[in-house]
DNA sequence: GCTTGACCTTCACCTTACTGGAAGGTTTAG
DNA sequence: CTAAACCTTCCAGTAAGGTGAAGGTCAAGC
C-alpha cells in the first residue's frame, strides 16, 4: 500500500503518517521509486495510533501501545493497566470540567441577564471575596 | 503595587502578567525608576484574567470579558450570554470525553486483564471488524 | 559598602500534533 | 506527449500560554 492508500483506510493524512515515521513510531518499508510501502502490519500499527489518538492517547502514550503491541509474550493485564490509567486521567479532566462548568453556572444564576449594568457576574470574577471558589487543579497537560 | 505584590495578590506569576501586558491585555503605570505600578483598577482586572482563566475562558475571550468589565453602560445579559456560550462549550468538551471514556471501558471490560498474551483492548484497537466506535466529534480548539 | 533579591529588558525556546508550501521526481490516464 | 495526481524531502509556521536565559538596574538589610 501506497502512503495515500494507508491514510485512506486509517483516516489518517498522509502528512500525519510521515510525521509519525519522523518520531520513530510507524516505519516503512521503500519501494524502488523511493515511494513508501505499507505492509498489513504496519496498517494495524497505524490503526491502532488512529484509534488510541481518538480516545485520548497522546502519541508518546501511542509509542507503549506499539510496543505492547508488537509483543508477542505481553501480558494482557499490562494493556488493561494503559487503558485503566488513561480512563483515570479522562476523570480528572472530566471532574475539572465539571468544577469548572458548576462555578460558572453558579455565576450564572446570580447575574440578572437584563439591561441594567450591574453584573453578579463580574463582581464574581472580580471581588474579594465573591464567595466563589476558583480552585485551579493541578495541570492535566493535555 | 508593584509586579510582585500584584502577582500574590492575583495568584498568577510575574511572567504571566509581563505577558498579559505584552498582549494589551492588563496595561500598566510606570514608577520614575521603570517599575511597573498596578492600581487597584488593575488589580481587578488582574483578577478577573486570573479567575476566568481557572473557568476556561481562553485569554482571547479574557479580553471580550475586561472590555465588558471597562464598559460601564454594558447590559449584564451580555455578560450572561458569553458565560452561557462558555458553558456549553464546556459540555461540549464534556461529552466529547465522556464518549471517550465510554469507548475505553468498553474495550476495558472484554479484556481479561491476565498473563495470557491475547487482549481484547488491542485487537479493538486494530481490527476492522471490531465493532468499536471511534467517532471523532469535531475539534474543539482548547 | 556590599550582597542579595526583586525588578527591568529582549530574545529565544518550550509543549503537542500537526499542516502548508516549495521544489522536485514518478506514475497514470487520455 | 502531456497533464494530473501521486510521491519525495525539507523548512517553516500554527495554536495557546507561557518559561528560560542573558545581561542590567534598583532597593533593602547586615
Amino acid at each position: 500500500m501506497k502512503i495515500g492508500e494507508a491514510a485512506e483506510a486509517t483516516g489518517l493524512s498522509p502528512k500525519s503518517i510521515r510525521y509519525y515515521e519522523s518520531l520513530g513510531l510507524v516505519c516503512s518499508e521503500r519501494q524502488e521509486n523511493g515511494y513508501r510501502y505499507y505492509s498489513p502490519a504496519n496498517i494495524r500499527q497505524l490503526t491502532l495510533v488512529s484509534r488510541a489518538r481518538k480516545v485520548g492517547f497522546s502519541l508518546e502514550e501511542c509509542r507503549e501501545l506499539l510496543l505492547l503491541q508488537s509483543d508477542t509474550r505481553r501480558h494482557s493485564a499490562a494493556v488493561k493497566r494503559a487503558v485503566e490509567h488513561k480512563i483515570e486521567q479522562l476523570d480528572e479532566q472530566l471532574s475539572h470540567l465539571k468544577a469548572m462548568r458548576q462555578t460558572l453556572t453558579e455565576l450564572a444564576v446570580r447575574c440578572r441577564g437584563d439591561e441594567a449594568p450591574e453584573c453578579a457576574i463580574l463582581q464574581g470574577l472580580t471581588r474579594e471575596d465573591s464567595g466563589m471558589t476558583f480552585t485551579l487543579l493541578e495541570d492535566h497537560h493535555e
